[in-house]
DNA sequence: CTGAAAGCGCTTACAG
DNA sequence: CTGAAAGCGCTTACAG
């Protein structure tokens, strides 16, 4: 069954393409018994305009396209489901691309997206993206652009993050707080600026309490892997016997260091206290439960919409638009891998 | 900047629109040297053709719809992840749509995939859908189907799916040959088609080794969580103290009653063999780490994708198509929580 | 109140 | 070798 069009509708009805047309749009210049006839018509075949025509004659697509690094991951996939849940409460539709934290994919996707004539681009950053030629590439085609959680400074656009440093913070101090006095972080690759900044949150909530902060006690996980937490739980124990509790990058690698205490009988948080990062879904299954930060995805998403959102409507106003950071607040979980 | 246009670059060269546009495509009948001049233009201005322009003459998109119940959710992420990937490479763009396992979502769900003139659509049903009405209506609006994990048997499409029942049946063999002899089942709610297989694959496998297959034995869990698991791993060792294994419809299900035994020192799997369904993520992480049944949801999403792109071909080319049911192995993962 | 015309950006059968 | 014309399906300023 093909699709109905207008052109049909008017042929059945006698009349041209135009009144049928405005007889659909409430043009009031359409004689009462005209549009009756052509609604009526239209139910009974029911007739869809077509999107595609209708959006190279408006020149957008009510379309917009979501580039992520990973989308097996609780946060991503939080994030995804927040952008795709609010574009679809505004009549948008969302294209989903994952560059899998690889700089040449996203490379090209940025190109797909902007082949496809999107309304908006969300993007967060691969993680080995350091040229950011392809982004700026987005703004200059004129097509909006929203960076969430993994954003780069050097792009003159709205971001939605949250404030790592503070939450690293928070998390650390309650760690102070319960008792602890020689934590370690495991912390993420150099690049990534929420790999630094959880990291100097870290520092800042040593240093405010006077603790050990030296470097000694500060372990960069490459892979930001289970592995990895197992490898730096059993180096960090080693190297500090008086050792009371670690930070972690993100929740996976706290799951590592929790299973290596777990297959050696080392008490948490009796002897070990550990604070993950993001509030994986995995988290509060695991035993003991994960204490961890809380990284909201499902809002973020949502918020990155609705900015991008802003901006598509301000410039169909010909106002001007002003690039906004919006910081989502993050909350320490406590849960049973810390003491209190 | 304004994206550049066949017009704009017919008016500098100062030759016709059809010139330019065949100079591009490579048609035989234009001179080399205006072929050049607008290959030339072309590069250098960054002509992109219009996409909108070109789908509207084609009647095609090279966009699919996928609408599935969940995505914060380690199997239906693979799917998404698989379908996307390979779309991606056969140049197809993915809007992701999610039910949320609302009847009502999915419906409305599916008109705005059909109006947005898709070139098919991929469906997982929601877990309240009962009526498929709506799914019929993408047949009848000549748009390719394809079903997966989640299919009804009443509609005409091809489907990939598992084998729940015999995956189901491997799973609990396993526990009957490890030495368990009074195995429990936490199945689904009864609408799904795959609570069921999986019950009777349960089934089987007590029948087969002549173990007791009663009904008593056999909980139905109403939310599939955390929750349901803990209660029902309290309610079956209560009545029946004799229990020594059981086997969830789903893994979310299985951690469940794993908390309840660690929390409660009952040994797994000395005292129970714990055997879960899908492979999430999660259940590598916990200690002990679940056994359970891979469900390869990345290559479910990529063959998904695949039948889909091939009954597109077929059409294009005229040929008919005959819809296939595609089943995709499973297998049995053996970690921590059975014995052997 | 109705409809012919122009246009969104492209392609292609056809005439020259 | 080149280009005017028709067309994909719609909308809207304009003439009648």
């Amino acid at each position: 069954m093909q699709d109905v069009t207008l052109k049909q509708i008017a042929e059945i009805l006698n009349i041209s393409i135009t009144t049928a047309s405005k007889a659909l749009k409430d043009y009031k210049d359409v004689s009462p018994k005209t549009r009756i006839a052509v609604r009526n018509l239209a139910e009974k075949l029911n007739f869809k305009p077509n999107t595609t025509a209708l959006n190279l004659r408006n020149k957008e697509s009510k379309t917009i396209g979501l580039l992520i690094p990973e989308i097996v991951h609780h946060f991503f996939s939080n994030v995804i489901n927040g952008v795709i849940v609010e574009a679809e409460e505004h009549g948008y539709l969302v294209i989903v691309l994952i560059s899998n934290d690889s700089y040449e994919l996203e490379k090209r996707q940025v190109e797909l997206l902007l082949d496809k004539r999107v309304d908006g681009i969300l993007v967060s950053l691969a993680g080995s993206t350091i040229n950011i030629d392809h982004i700026k590439q987005i703004l200059k085609r004129g097509v909006h652009l929203v960076m969430l959680d993994k954003i780069s400074t050097e792009i003159n656009c709205s971001k939605i993050i949250i404030d790592d440093r503070k939450a690293a913070f928070d998390a650390t101090e309650k760690l102070i707080l319960s008792g602890c006095k020689k934590i370690a972080h495991f912390k993420g690759p150099d690049g990534p600026k929420t790999s630094l900044d959880r990291y100097l949150g870290y520092k800042d909530a040593l240093e405010k309490h006077k603790l050990d902060s030296s470097l000694n006690l500060v372990y960069t996980s490459k892979n930001v892997s289970l592995e990895d937490g197992r490898q730096y739980m059993d180096q960090a124990l080693r190297e500090h016997p008086d050792l009371d509790a670690i930070f972690t990058i993100t929740d996976l690698v706290a799951a590592g260091a929790l299973q290596y205490c777990q297959e050696n009988k080392i008490a948490v948080p009796g002897k070990i206290s550990i604070m993950g990062f993001s509030n994986w879904f995995v988290s509060g299954l695991m035993t003991p439960s994960l204490s961890t930060v809380d990284q909201p995805g499902f809002e973020m998403g949502r918020v990155a919409f609705l900015q991008l959102l802003k901006e598509i409507e301000l410039k169909k106003n010909e106002a001007s638009i002003h690039p906004e950071t919006i910081v989502i607040p993050t909350s320490v979980v406590l849960r049973q891998s810390t003491k209190n």
